[in-house]
DNA sequence: AGAATTAATGCAAAAGTGATGCCAAAAAAT
DNA sequence: ATTTTTTGGCATCACTTTTGCATTAATTCT
């Protein structure tokens, strides 16, 4: 998604802030959309379905906290950060914050660097949260990152070993693996192991993952197909 | 963010100081690029975005003070930190370079040492401001500005060294964080601690948020989860 | 082709290894 | 003086590898 493309909602009641604020954000490219109180601030959001809102926690009529619950309960805003904007130290306002549902909080005064490379950082942490590193191979899910295996969205956790097998012989379903190769590649060249340590192995992923997962090419080695 | 995805631009038109400050870097495991002029500098600074620039000022073509200023017009390159390298006494160029937008500068000659510990300086610093004073994580919110963790509307104080393993594996929930990740991390590169320093840490951390927030994966690491 | 031979793999349990948990005490920091 | 951090020694547990044998598939022999 491009910057212009990114619709930032800014809700206080201060035109300072508004104003500064708006401009710093507006300057780096983002869609600004600004309100002078809760009312309109969720009137507002629901309108302009903005990608980021912040919020000031002090505000007439309605402040940042009630407005953030209502945001909340709309499940059109379901994936809108919300960020307040509250005084240093106020603790009651941050928990309670967070207790509205609010992803973060930014406290004031605000500096225009730190806060552009907040929003910057709220974006991106939004945008990576999809893009975590895994990988889909047939109805198997394999995260390196959490050594996790999700297989028909049943969560498998395996020890280090039976892993990198899996994730080996997976990372091309249907390949053979001759024994060589699995033996460089999970244990290392210069491991060297018995003769009946793979198919152990394969036996135990077997078990955990359905028999017919795993094939077996006698005189050669072992395949992946789903 | 690890050490060897930090990427460094070095712009200069004498091949040696290239060559002695990039090798000094790249040592230090950060990636390095070289250009040899501005036009070429600003063209890999768009191209690569990376975090810190070194900008000799005085160059053919082009030099630093005018690739400063179409570095910082590029939205994209806005979080990166620009440092001059300057000749000392160059009175007129430090001024210029600060109008320019530059970050801090280094004179000539560059000591290694007091090179690499600036450069770490200026990326902690750069780092500190991309990180949130407050984050969410889960049912933990953990302010870096106060160094105090709130769960479930709790208040936890952690000491240092808890709070920043704590801050690490909840960072990416889920996420399995090697040991050495964690020492690199925590600890930092140079820190060189026993063996069985980082589960006491843990066992503290379970003690105090519980058991079953942190797993232990075995020959891998630790992660949270909430 | 069918039987016999040979080689490779499957299997279960046992043994081995190594990583982690845990404690209590020393060392460092505050 | 108190709190935090680190250490070293053990115990323990999870994972890994071995072992010995059964089974199966491929190959060779009649």
């Amino acid at each position: 998604m491009k910057k212009k493309d990114i619709k930032i909602l800014l809700v206080d009641d201060e035109p300072d802030i508004l104003e500064i604020v708006g401009y710093n954000l507006s300057n780096e490219g983002y869609q600004v959309f600004t309100a002078e109180n809760g009312h309109e601030g969720v009137k507002k959001a629901k309108k302009e379905q903005p990608h980021l809102i912040i919020l000031d926690v002090m505000m007439p009529e309605m402040d940042g906290i009630e407005a953030c619950e209502l945001i909340r309960k709309n499940p059109d805003l379901n994936n809108t950060i919300v960020t307040f904007l509250t005084a240093r130290g106020e603790d009651y306002s941050q928990v309670a914050g967070f207790d509205a549902g609010a992803d973060d909080y930014i406290t004031k005064p605000v500096k225009p660097k730190v806060l552009v490379s907040k929003v910057q950082a709220l974006l991106r942490r939004f945008k990576e949260e999809d893009v975590s590193d895994t990988v889909k191979v047939g109805n198997l899910v394999i995260n390196r990152d959490e050594y996790k295996i999700t297989s028909k969205g049943k969560e498998i956790i395996l020890p280090r070993k039976e892993f990198e097998l899996l994730s080996l012989l997976a990372s091309k379903p249907g390949k053979v693996f001759k024994r060589d190769e699995i033996l460089d590649t999970v244990w290392g060249n210069e491991v060297v192991v018995g003769g009946r340590t793979i198919d152990v192995h394969i036996r135990k992923l077997r078990e955990k993952l359905g028999d017919d997962s795993f094939k077996t090419i006698k005189g050669v080695g072992y395949k992946f197909v789903d």
